[in-house]
RNA sequence: GUGGGCGUAGCUCAAUUGGUAGAGCCCCGGAUUGUGGAUCCGGUUGUUGUGGGUUCAAGUCCCAUCGCUCACCCCA
């Protein structure tokens, strides 16, 4: 291995063995995305770095430490995307999508933070979001709770918990968090150290410490629900009558706290326990102060995004195949003669065939090394082409896994027999 | 950034108190000179992560380093 190059640290191949689950997973989201009016919006991979420090919160551990920013050849600071709202509020901002109107949108691709890998985060990972503007009542929070509790059925995922939240506005939780440092601060010197390193800087944080000895103490901590203004009270109030009616499981918890600043209201997260210590799929919420802290006018916010490493990962632990053979017909063609037909033939059966995979033994070798990389193919149909067979003009064809039986088929009857076998309509002649 | 575990063939893993680096899978060929999957026979595959040290002798012991992995932190 010495010399060669290896992927970089966190950066991971998807291989063909599993490319096709990816595939599958990617379409079931979008369809259901479009069940409910969302339209997929493209962003840029790289952005101004300020928009991030903007709307993440220049303190965050993200901008702080997490982000691959590099100069440009300008000398603008820039940044791979360390997660999809920032540029989707830029975007929709920038292109005159928000103001004074309703938008769906969704995107996808891969975000880039450059944290210590393990099970279930890497430095370059892949998420799906969906940001929903315009619309300021819970009923919109329901709906999109709704919409991927939908998804985790289509994905056929078993039992995921749902926690809920709600983080007032603005004001109240500066209120709370004032509260908390003067709890916390009473009992200081027993604060483990990164929670007395929060206390100053985000005392909010230190509600969800895994740290044995704090939990008593976090315990007794003020509840955030006690200090949420009235408009956020009825708006919590509502969303759970609603995730009530729509039959929606949740948990409130009380100590959910989103890690990014943007966040208002409601916030949510779906968790499995079968992935490790980082067991959170999918997580969103309100972020009503955002796009008019980009300049926009005040427009109100609510969106998710889901980690799909984590979800093909749950997929995976769900023994959900995902594999299919690479063509449904291999052309065998031995000797000179049949190589040489051997090409205009699969050529011509994709003409008549559209949509069929085919695929053709190149680089020589017997019928038996041959009729080994067919049945490794995975195709149903192998089509044998030999001296005998280009002399008479036809094609061997055999259902290799249904009969075993070979027939010889004259070549221009070739297309109609595969079409017949495989369920599939030939292209009409034009 | 901090801590634990692990690095031997393409993959999964053996190798006794330090004593000639092995097996299965995979791949290739043959039994079957025009036919796959099952069986049998044969064959290829290594700087034991890297560099140093101890020793007559190191995959094994020591040091350093790199990588992977899990956890903390943080988060999707």
């Amino acid at each position: 291995m010495e010399g060669q190059f290896k992927a970089v640290r966190g950066m991971k191949d998807i291989l063909p063995e599993d490319s096709g689950r990816w595939r599958w997973m990617e379409e079931t989201v979008h369809s259901v995305l479009s069940a409910y009016g969302y339209r997929e919006i493209r962003l840029p991979i790289v952005e101004h770095t300020g928009l991030y420090a903007r709307s993440l919160g220049s303190d965050s551990d993200i901008v702080e430490k997490e982000m691959y920013t590099f100069l440009d050849r300008n000398g603008d600071s820039l940044s791979l995307r360390p997660e999809g709202t920032a540029g989707c509020v830029r975007a929709g901002l920038e292109n005159g999508l928000l103001y004074n109107q309703i938008q769906r949108l969704w995107y996808a691709g891969p975000m880039f933070r450059h944290e210590r890998p393990q099970k279930g985060r890497y430095r370059q990972f892949h998420q799906i979001g969906a940001e929903a503007f315009g619309m300021a009542g819970p009923d919109i929070d329901a709906e999109i709770i709704a919409l991927t509790a939908r998804l985790w059925r289509a994905l056929g995922l078993g039992a995921l918990r749902l926690e809920v939240n709600s983080l007032g506005d603005a004001p109240a939780r500066a209120v709370y968090r004032e509260a908390l440092r003067n709890y916390f601060g009473r009992y200081e010197s027993s604060l483990d150290e990164d929670s007395r390193r929060r206390l100053d800087r985000n005392p909010l944080r230190i509600l969800d410490s895994k740290e044995p000895g704090m939990q008593p103490l976090i315990a007794d901590a003020p509840r955030l629900v006690e200090y949420l203004d009235p408009g956020s009270a009825e708006h919590f109030r509502v969303l759970r009558d609603l995730l009530d009616e729509a039959g929606i499981a949740y948990v409130i918890n009380p100590t959910l706290v989103r890690g990014l600043d943007y966040y208002n209201r409601t916030v949510f997260e779906w968790i499995t326990d079968r992935l490790g210590a980082q067991g959170t799929l999918c997580a969103g919420g309100r972020y009503d102060g955002l796009v008019e802290c980009f300049g926009g006018a005040p427009t109100p916010a609510v969106g998710f995004a889901m980690g799909l490493e984590r979800i093909v990962a749950l997929l995976e632990a769900g023994g959900d195949g995902g594999g299919e053979g690479a063509c449904d017909v291999f052309v065998i063609a031995v000797g000179e003669e049949a190589v040489r037909a051997a090409l205009p033939l699969g050529e011509s059966l994709r003409d008549a065939l559209p949509g069929l995979r085919l695929s053709t033994h190149c680089g020589g070798g017997g019928f038996k090394a041959q009729f080994r990389r067919a049945d490794k193919s995975g195709a149903r149909i192998a089509v044998i082409l030999g001296a005998d067979e280009v002399r008479q003009g036809v094609a061997g064809m055999k259902l290799m896994y249904e009969t075993s039986k070979q027939e010889s088929v004259g070549q221009g009857d070739l297309a109609g027999h595969i079409a017949r076998v495989l369920g599939r309509p030939l292209k009409e002649q034009a």
